[in-house]
DNA sequence: ACTTTATTTAAGTATTTGCTTAAATAATTA
DNA sequence: TAATTATTTAAGCAAATACTTAAATAAAGT
């Protein structure tokens, strides 16, 4: 008879501390899994860095394809990560300045490491 | 004829800054995918809060398969974000303390939201 | 030695993700 | 208003991801 059970007292523990923050780890969460991945975190880093870009600056930066560099951007506009201001026919996007206590820490791991 | 162009200035200072930055946004990007996916990150939360747990716990306490768990710990373990340490049977898997500027700075934010 | 328990590993499958190409919107310019 | 530029959206596909079931390894207990 397999019944495996973790240490009661723990588990119980853990499932109730899980109960009072299951929101916000699903929550951060989202914003873990946009920032992993490498074209978005890049994104993310140069917004950082120069306060608003169009997605036409990424095309040539990031050296890829117009309607993939949309695509996430807009992945990321969903969440509220980031907005924009249309000036004509361009779109500058912009850092939320709200979720960041994470995102800000993470750009500033990015510029400590530099080689 | 689309000949599409960013800012010139802008995107050849963002190119070069890329090139200073890139292995950065890489290895972040590595730690921020695994901590991207709700099973694992409550395995990562659970392991700040607790010390030690072993799979048997995070089957109980998220209920899910024992397979599951398993390779959830082995991608994480495979970068080195957390060890283990073997008593009979069981095996207590436990956060490498090192990465975690990013980390830590996550845990943070899930206790402050809690509701 | 055989059985039970804890865990991992492997193989198969379904879902998700990130790209591509093509078409649609939207603003500007000729 | 027709053509150009900037961008998004939609559809299709290939690769990656996360699960499942089944088999393998490892330590203990009988």
């Amino acid at each position: 008879m397999y019944a495996r059970r973790g240490q009661p007292k723990t588990t119980t523990r853990c499932r109730e501390t899980q109960g009072t923050n299951s929101e916000a780890i699903t929550a951060i969460c989202k914003v873990l899994a946009l920032a992993g991945n490498e074209t978005r975190l890049r994104i993310l880093f140069f917004l950082k860095e120069e306060g608003e870009l169009c997605p036409c600056d990424f095309v040539d930066i990031l050296e890829m394809s117009v309607p993939s560099v949309s695509q996430h951007i807009r992945k990321m506009k969903d969440v509220g990560l980031i907005t924009s201001r249309r000036e004509g026919q361009t779109l500058y996007y912009s850092l939320v300045q709200n979720h960041n206590e994470v995102l800000d820490n993470v750009f500033a791991k990015i510029q400590k490491i530099k080689r």
